[in-house]
DNA sequence: ATAGAAAAATGACTTATAGTCATTTTATGA
DNA sequence: TCATAAAATGACTATAAGTCATTTTTCTAT
């Protein structure tokens, strides 16, 4: 009692860093997690796979997670952050909105590049018979984030309309055509490996820049 | 031996009819899986449910499918086919490639409404975790009469560029980045239902016309 | 018509894994 | 140092995919 402020003070530090510890074994659960997920995909991963590599015990996953479903889908969550972060770098430099997107979709590209095993769980993580499974908390922040990184596209074509090489148009809904065209086609290619290359017979790179023109020519005032 | 000729004739009718017969139970297999995976999503549906359903034994459904999967991706490639005969119907029409496309567009959207879970099979199907459990040939063919989808629009694209509507442009990769941004609009859409309409705001019949607007406006000749 | 062979179907069984929970271990605080 | 709370454990339960020895049905030759 005497104490008591001293206690107090102390008690918040101790809370402080139950909740960093917290955090930090969530952490290491998603980071066995991923390299479980990106080795076997999600089917092939069990939840004792990801409780051995980081060295606990099945039981104690489920105290951080309510699923292998939540894991997943927090790992989606990540990779989207990631992607965000990347995104926002290129946005923030003061061209006009066409060279943005052109940035936007070369930091695009290369994250694709690095990360092909994050756009299958982001891939697979969308789908309802996924979802299902997950809470809404944790869809809702997956979602937010996806948002975030359809708001830079967003913000880049307000700019070209702005400076007046683009023409008025709801940048919002040619944000999210974009954003569909270029996750449309970098699902077709991860689709199949094996039969990629004959189905469309041109190199994924080209069919990006393509999809990028065309659409900006659409968008460009004549 | 005597009458070997005719013995033939018989066993043939009797091979066709064996075939015609296993023909029609695989068909009876793949619509009580198209009922249990549209109403319980892949999951959560069990080849017991199947079965049952059908009124078989589980293990004869392993008589006819190599395992859950293919049975999925089956249906995916009837998906397809549907739409494939949906779209021939659309393409059949005398127009000039800029009408054909938005008649196109029309079914497509059409089709979708009165198959989401068709679309979720298809989407599902694509994904790398479900593939590597398929046999190459049944991918194939899926990849195939996806493959004749794409065609559909290439001819189209193509009549456009020859009637001198649309700039000279390769016509197969115009059709991809199209069956990408409309595909990637509607997995959009398809994605999360509860979010669906804070998220983007935008009916999806009026942002898929746009985005048709918007690639056509690049094709055109300026 | 019938026996014997071939084809099709069966469902009990094996194996695997998600998720639970009573018990044990560890950390905290007086 | 002990009591209490928090964290971790892993044996256990439930469920479902896929197998295969056995049974049932169909076909064929006489």
């Amino acid at each position: 009692m005497t104490y008591s402020h001293f206690m107090n003070e102390s008690q918040t530090l101790k809370a402080e860093r139950k909740i960093k510890e917290k955090t930090a074994r969530r952490d290491a659960i998603l980071k066995a997690a991923k390299d479980a997920f990106f080795k076997n995909g999600f089917m092939e991963t069990t939840v004792e796979d990801i409780a051995d590599s980081c060295g606990l015990a099945k039981g104690t996953i489920y105290l951080y997670f309510k699923s292998k479903e939540e894991i997943y889908v927090s790992l989606m969550t990540k990779g989207l952050e990631l992607l965000k972060k990347e995104m926002l770098k290129a946005a923030s430099a003061e061209y006009d909105g066409d060279k943005i997107l052109y940035q936007l979709l070369a930091i695009y590209y290369k994250f694709y590049l690095k990360n092909r095993k994050y756009f299958r769980i982001i891939f697979l993580s969308s789908h309802p018979d996924v979802r299902r499974r997950v809470s809404g908390e944790l869809l809702k922040s997956s979602v937010e984030t996806a948002n975030d990184c359809l708001g830079i596209l967003n913000d880049a074509i307000k700019r070209g309309i702005k400076s007046g090489s683009f023409k008025q148009t709801d940048p919002w809904q040619a944000a999210n055509i974009l954003w569909a065209m270029v996750n449309g086609l970098i699902m077709k290619y991860e689709t199949d490996p094996i039969y990629r290359e004959e189905i469309v017979g041109i190199k994924l790179e080209k069919i990006l820049i393509e999809s990028l023109n065309l659409f900006l020519d659409g968008l460009r005032i004549k």
